[in-house]
DNA sequence: ACCTGAACACCGTTCAAGT
DNA sequence: ACCTGAACACCGTTCAAGT
């Protein structure tokens, strides 16, 4: 979701490289980011640190402060490199269309890198590298879909808050340090549950099992909740279309 | 989202409390995780750490091991604490009326701890106190809405996707650190948009500045998102209802 | 300009020891 | 049963020093 203008404007304070080639490898804060999204690719979010992280790149921790101003600046950057660029919205093209492939495209960028979910919409900051072409993008498709005003405002938070709201719990990580301890149970207290007292979960319980948040002892990494995902998107997209119908209507009278 | 008798089963491993009153109030559970979301609420989540809470509870850092497993658990009993109990579906009510209260109450909670937000929906430990009486309404009031099979599956994990979706952006922390520096980026950002390039957002500008995700400088606390929380529960509940139509047309034919 | 190196003020967690 | 106390193996970040 980063521009290339709005990355060149991120330069770090104290850091003037040259444009041309350096003689020395060296280090770089492209190189940088990109082996912090490798490592937490790799370990996991909780494992990561500046300091492995240094040992990784065969430098002092400290030599890290000269291209980035600190760790949650640092993992803003990770974000941005793991999501890559999310596809601009066309000019000529059905907004309803646009939405199926902005949120396919998105789920698959998550999915990459199951480990950075956490840090997605986490803050205001990771959103910092502000993309206006993509924004540009989806408010004119948005406007010239009709919608205009507070519904462009609600149409459009309601989609960055279902694209994001989705995908970060299905690939929220179940704890490697007990994942298997954590299915046995989540799987017992399934089996277990009584008919009586929750006859509708027990009915359901195969179709639920591992499949419905928060039923689940699985990631979406090793278990897609790709059925879900796709009433997902329909009913964002119906949502909107009502949210149109609704406001042209009302705008008539 | 804590049913009384998943708490009480979540009793730890080693600690064998006696079940009257002890003469000096000393420590429990109850104490700590009351203690750790106050902390979370004054200070902030990056500032807490399990050595000042148990400064806060003047004992040594190592007596909170008595009663909570690790960091991570403790965290995940907070967030159930913040959340509170989330209104159990009625039996005599329409799916629509108690989809707009269980969203307007999940966002009251989340905003009465605004500081938790990153962690809601964070990992699915955080999900591990199933409130099993909370799911079987929901599950029920849709099953008797007309959902079945996938489709309840699917309705069911949109709902939770777009509960802990927006609020999660809503209330999301801008860093204190630097948050006038902050909001001083932002506006001059947004302030040096060209009209040319970017026609839609530089029209709307008034709209999106602080109102709109991604473009703002202010958190949902300071600066609530009524008006697109409005609009985007209307629009998860036509999308539903949408769903619903069409796939009791699939069921007919 | 870019990195080393030492140092500071912290962490979460373990384990043995007290009472 | 419940807490102290010491200890371990880490952290992120600063600052001065080298080249």
């Amino acid at each position: 979701m980063t521009s290339k203008a709005a990355t060149r404007a991120q330069t770090p304070t104290r850091a003037h490289r040259r444009k041309a080639a350096s003689p020395s490898p060296g280090l770089s804060k492209e190189v940088i980011i990109a082996a912090a999204l490798a490592q937490i690719d790799e370990e996991g979010l909780e494992a990561f640190s500046l300091r492995t992280l240094a040992k990784r790149l065969t430098v002092f921790p400290t030599a890290i402060y000269w291209y980035v101003a600190n760790r949650s600046r640092m993992l803003a950057d990770v974000v941005a490199l793991a999501l890559g660029r999310v596809p601009t919205a066309p000019k000529d093209a059905a907004w309803q269309d646009y939405l199926r492939t902005l949120f396919k495209a998105y789920r698959e960028a998550v999915r990459a890198h199951p480990n950075v979910a956490p840090l997605v919409g986490y803050q205001l900051v990771a959103n910092a590298s502000v993309d206006l072409v993509f924004l540009e993008g989806l408010l004119g498709i948005l406007s010239r879909a009709g919608f205009v005003g507070e519904s462009l405002v609600g149409a459009y938070n309601t989609i960055i808050a279902a694209l994001v709201g989705f995908v970060t719990q299905e690939f929220a990580r179940v704890p490697t340090e007990s994942a298997a301890q954590w299915r046995q149970d989540m799987q017992a207290r399934l089996g277990q549950i009584d008919p009586i007292q929750f006859p509708v979960l027990a009915a359901n319980m195969e179709l639920l099992a591992n499949r419905a948040f928060i039923l689940r002892w699985e990631s979406g990494a090793d278990a897609p909740l790709d059925r879900s995902f796709e009433i997902f998107v329909a009913a964002q997209i119906s949502g909107l279309e009502s949210l149109l119908a609704s406001s042209a209507q009302a705008a008539e009278s």
